[in-house]
RNA sequence: GGGCCUGUAGCUCAGUUGGUUAGAGCGCACGCCUGAUAAGCGUGAGGUCGGCCGUUCGAAUCGGCCCAGGCCCA
């Protein structure tokens, strides 16, 4: 039994085992104690819903959290993470009217809100469970033991109590506003919510008629023509708006004389030749027009108000790209008709009830739902002959991101927060936080804030967190917002509060202590993305506890969430702590995009491609997903989830690491190796070459790591496990882990792999949190996740070395290529190697050592130690031509090109030179060129950028021989592997045959026993094989004989 | 309609402040090696660097316009 452990059979075994530890020991908790002390990094959670499911996509941001948040810990940092979840708004209530089989404000009503809410509450948390043990599978370590939940009673106080703060630095206000509503929610929706739903869909574009009306109010013979994309806005029309900045023009057309911007005339009539006249827009300005359908009238404005309308007004914002430069506006209808309102005083006409019906009273469409109308609309204009040309075309128009209803703009009542008064401190806030990528922050992000509106807070909802206003019922100007629940006892006079939560908080009043009136709480709810953005402080509940807790956890020096929360929780988190004057909240934001199918595709329910995760996590591991997601592109970008790139991570990756480790455990335990050894008082060349590596490596994973760049990281550390690790250190070093003559050099090499593995599961412990710990483990005995991420060994570093076994590595595959070339496999020894290396880099001695062995060659020697053998030529360096030649540089470069080899020889040895260019003569000096060497003669030659290597192909007698004896060792090894004998195992073997064979046994024959562990050997050309396990004919390159086996005991 | 991102080999991606012969892995074809072996190594085929125009001695890289895909917004 050896003392490194066998790797369990499967990826889920281990990924089990891992777990059952962690679970056992409380790894996580330890962490976090080990690191109680250290310097805290702090991180924020983004609150999911629980009251849907985990899916594929949400691997990628935990992953992303959990690297970063282990890497820290490694590094000393305390890095608390708490869960949280985010429980109220919108999709619950919409899964609660599921549940209970009912549909919309009326029906919940009728049920009651108690019952509705109780509903809410109960749907809030299903999932819970699932996202635990989700977390848990994928090694996303993260607080579940004493979350933050929205809902709570603590959390909503802390939010009231943010609230009261904004109220009293003056940014809240009641206000009318146009807002995107969504009629069946019968809730306004903000402009976060907006961005989820908009849709490609027909709508209609209608050209309709107003009939200009001269000063005696009489029809002057003109016609304005209008454009509008919403029809049933028709009959609430109170203005025109035509650009200041335009010309307008008069069109005769078919009997009528229609007006209209200059530059729409030819889109819509093809031409400009029906054009009588133009103006400018100066002269529409204060024209009367006669009204489109005089169904509705305005309510509640007083005469001079009433008078303004059904004029034409200026703004700036008419444009004529489209339309016809002469805008309808309906007041109450959009958010630019709602601005010309207010400034020049229009009156408002409102047909539409909150269910975004018409009014009853109206003829033709009175009950009906507005965008049902519009056909119904455009055929009584048409009857009326009002209408120009009428069409459907499609355009994306936003639609409610939860139940998926077209949103009307609509004027609402509603409560704002005024950000726009804090826009500065926004930009600035945000100007200090690193974006991940840098451009959402200061493009996408950095613009909208600088369009920054005011926060359109209140939702007539609810389940959510209540608007803590109190508003007195004779004078809505008595205004009271509550900061905690101890005021509100102290307001009420109650002791035992109920819960904050709507029915029963709406049942709270007092006397108004201006006037005597009840002060009630207005009936709204807040934005859902408050809540979420107030957990840097209610998930402490600050400022009533943990005060020095939440100010030593602020800002977060790292968030990570995906693109869609630019306008959410991104927003919310930066305006709150803006708001309260407490700087930014987050100092680093890694954004991740979406995930696509493997073919490039959203995954969505209906097209069916969606990747169930407990089923990939089954079949490839959590570590390999994770890897995988990492490594395969930045996280900003977005990514195809393609199972044949998750199994190349798994072979490629994570089988050649486990595959190392077992070499090394199966040796260590061969030979008696044990990690409490000595640390090796010498270390060989490929030792120190292999620590100079590991530690270049971590340098620059560490500096990686540090700025964000997990793609980088991972990828580095993959190259190193692979192509330093296993197929250079491992394969170049193998024989020295068994049975080597020197002790000494084999302890070395066990403790140098043993080093190597060690930090290798180190460095990939935030990434693959599994197989590293069990590496860890199996190595050290501790966890990897509690011990530190390695530091560099800069004593290690030897940038010359590595930059010779570089061009070993090179001049290997060059020498393969030859042979190849030639068709001579490397067994068969070849005299001498002649290489050539570009200046600048030094292969000594001991490096040419493994390249003659790799090789399989004699002798490596430097051709221009040879100068008959190379031939020199000049490579411009176009980088230091172009600094001094400008133009000249092409001429110049050419020259260059053109030096003779003898030329540069002498330049070499030191002599000035000078090349033509365009009739002059320019010095030249060595940093504007390259010299290149190469091969001359007939040897198999290959190169690659700047290095060559020539191969002597001449097999002597002896060499011809030694290849044979190689061979020789081949087939013995196949012939022992194929009796099943085990590695150690020692044999008699026989040679027989005759002829050359023979010599092959005499000349190299202890070497073949010694290679093959034969502690006896018997030669000659018997042909009875008795006292032998096996035995098999073999063909050496042409030369015939049979070699047997048999195991010797002991 | 506007803003942002992406476009490099069949696929997934690198490509440093612009430097002339654009790389890697996978896949494919052929070969080699083999006591780490469900591995490993090598060679080869495969590119109008999305397109056009421009700046420059020189453009995958910088600018403009356009095309395609995506995200965000109106």
């Amino acid at each position: 039994m050896s003392k490194f452990p066998e790797l369990p059979p499967t990826v889920t075994a281990l990924e089990d085992e891992v777990l059952e530890r962690w679970k056992a020991e409380g790894t996580f908790r330890q962490s976090l104690e080990k690191t109680a002390d250290g310097e805290p990094f702090v991180f924020f959670e983004g609150p999911p819903t629980a009251n849907g499911r985990p899916g594929i996509h949400h691997v990628l941001s935990r992953t992303i959290k959990d690297t970063v948040a282990r890497f820290r810990t490694m590094q000393g940092r305390w890095v608390p993470r708490m869960a949280g979840w985010d429980t109220h708004g919108l999709p619950v209530e919409i899964e609660a009217e599921k549940k209970l089989g009912i549909s919309g404000k009326r029906e919940i009503e009728a049920l009651g809100i108690a019952r509705f809410n109780e509903v809410c509450r109960e749907s809030v948390l299903t999932y819970t469970d699932e996202w635990e043990r989700f977390s848990a599978r994928i090694g996303y370590w993260l607080d579940y033991s004493k979350p933050y939940v929205t809902y709570h009673a603590d959390y909503i106080e802390s939010v009231w109590w943010l609230l009261k703060q904004i109220s009293e630095r003056g940014l809240f206000y009641r206000g009318h506003k146009v807002l995107p509503y969504c009629p069946r929610c019968g809730t306004g929706l903000s402009s976060h919510e907006l961005s989820q739903g908009y849709k490609d869909v027909k709508d209609p574009s209608l050209f309709f008629t107003a009939p200009v009306l001269g000063a005696d109010g009489e029809p002057d013979g003109r016609e304005f023509l209008v454009w509008t994309t919403t029809p049933w806005t028709v009959v609430s029309n109170v203005a025109l708006a035509v650009s200041p900045e335009l010309e307008y023009a008069e069109v005769e057309h078919e009997g009528h004389r229609y007006v209209l911007a200059r530059a729409r005339v030819a889109p819509l009539f093809g031409s400009e030749d029906a054009v009588a006249r133009t103006f400018p827009a100066s002269e529409l300005i204060g024209l009367a027009y006669q009204r489109p359908l005089d169904w509705a009238h305005p309510v509640g404005f007083d005469a001079q108000t009433v008078a303004r309308a059904w004029k034409v007004y200026g703004a700036e914002w008419v444009s004529a790209e489209d339309g016809t430069g002469i805008v309808h506006t309906a007041v109450a209808f959009g958010a630019d008709d709602y601005r010309l309102g207010q400034e020049v005083g229009l009156p408002i006409i409102m047909p539409v009830d909150e269910r975004g019906r018409f009014r009853e009273d109206i003829p033709l469409v009175g009950g009906v739902f507005v965008k049902d109308a519009d056909t119904d609309l455009v055929i009584e204009l048409k009857r009326r002959g009002r209408v120009f040309r009428s069409s459907r075309e499609e355009h994306s128009y936003p639609h409610c991101w939860r139940c998926q209803s077209p949103l009307l703009y609509m004027a609402r009542d509603s409560w704002f927060i005024r950000t726009t008064a804090v826009r500065d401190h926004l930009l600035a806030n945000n100007a200090e936080t690193r974006w991940f990528p840098p451009e959402i922050g200061a493009g996408r992000f950095g613009e909208w804030l600088e369009n920054n509106v005011d926060w359109a807070i209140s939702r007539n909802r609810y389940w959510g967190t209540p608007l803590p206003a109190w508003v007195c019922d004779r004078d809505p100007s008595h205004l009271h917002f509550i900061g905690s629940f101890d005021e509100l006892r102290e307001k009420t006079g109650l002791s035992q509060l109920p819960d904050p939560h709507r029915p029963y908080v709406d049942e709270l009043q007092w006397p108004c202590e201006q006037c005597g009136g009840t002060m009630r709480r207005t009936p709204e709810v807040i934005d859902v993305w408050f809540d979420s953005g107030s957990m840097p402080f209610a998930q402490h509940h600050y400022p009533f506890e943990n005060r020095e807790r939440q100010e030593r956890q602020f800002p977060a020096e790292f968030i990570c969430e995906g693109v869609d929360q630019t306008r959410g929780w991104f927003y919310s988190l930066l305006a709150i702590s803006t708001l309260l004057g407490r700087g930014p909240s987050y100092r680093n934001v890694v954004v991740n995009d979406m995930l696509l199918d493997d073919k490039g595709l959203k995954m969505s329910k209906s097209r069916g491609n969606i990747v169930n995760p407990w089923e990939a996590i089954d079949r490839f591991g959590a570590d390999t997903i994770r890897w995988y997601l990492l490594s395969s592109s930045n996280p900003w970008l977005p990514k195809r989830f393609d199972p044949e790139g998750v199994k190349e991570v798994q072979r490629k990756t994570f089988d050649t690491l486990r595959q190392t480790y077992r070499f090394f455990a199966m040796y260590a335990g061969l030979e008696g190796w044990t990690a409490d050894a000595d640390a090796p008082a010498e270390r060989s060349l490929l030792d120190r070459w292999l620590l100079s590596r590991l530690a270049t490596v971590t340098a620059e994973v560490t500096e990686d790591l540090e700025a964000y760049n997990l793609t980088h990281a991972v990828r580095t550390v993959a190259e190193f496990v692979v192509d330093d690790l296993s197929n250079w250190y491992v394969r170049r070093s193998r024989d020295r882990f068994w049975g080597s003559a020197d002790a000494a050099d084999t302890r070395a090499a066990f403790a140098t792999l043993h080093q190597a593995l060690v930090a290798v599961s180190r460095l990939m412990a935030p990434f693959a949190p599994f197989l590293s710990d069990w590496l860890h483990r199996a190595l050290t005995g501790g966890s990897v996740h509690l011990a530190d991420f390695p530091a560099v060994d800069v004593a290690s570093v030897d940038a010359r070395l590595e930059r010779g076994m570089q061009a070993v590595r090179t001049l290997s595959t060059l020498g393969r290529a030859a042979r190849d070339s030639v068709g001579i496999r490397v067994r068969q020894p070849l005299g001498t190697l002649y290489a050539v290396v570009p200046d600048g880099y030094q292969v000594d001695d001991a490096l040419l050592a493994i390249l003659r062995d790799e090789l399989n060659v004699r002798t490596v020697e430097f051709m221009h130690a040879a100068e008959e053998l190379v031939t020199f030529s000049a490579k411009p360096n176009f980088k230091a031509l172009g600094a001094v030649f400008g133009k000249l540089t092409p001429k110049v470069a050419e020259a260059i090109r053109g030096l003779e080899s003898a030329v540069l020889a002498a330049f070499r040895r030191g002599e000035p030179l000078k090349v033509q260019a365009d009739g002059e003569a320019f010095d030249v000096i060595a940093e504007h060129f390259d010299i290149v060497q190469s091969a001359r003669g007939s040897f198999a030659t290959a190169d690659e950028a700047g290095f060559t290597v020539a191969l002597d192909p001449t097999i002597t007698p002896e060499l011809r021989l030694e290849g044979l004896a190689r061979e020789l060792v081949n087939r013995v090894q196949n012939l022992r592997k194929e009796t099943g004998l085990e590695v150690q195992d020692r044999i008699r073997l026989g040679i027989f045959g005759d002829g050359e064979i023979l010599d092959v046994s005499r000349e190299w024959g202890e070497f073949v026993a010694g290679e093959t562990l034969a502690t006896e050997l018997e030669t000659g050309s018997v042909t009875d094989f008795e006292g032998y396990d096996a035995s098999r004919e073999v063909d050496l390159d042409g030369v015939a004989g049979t070699v047997a086996i048999a195991r010797v005991a002991g």
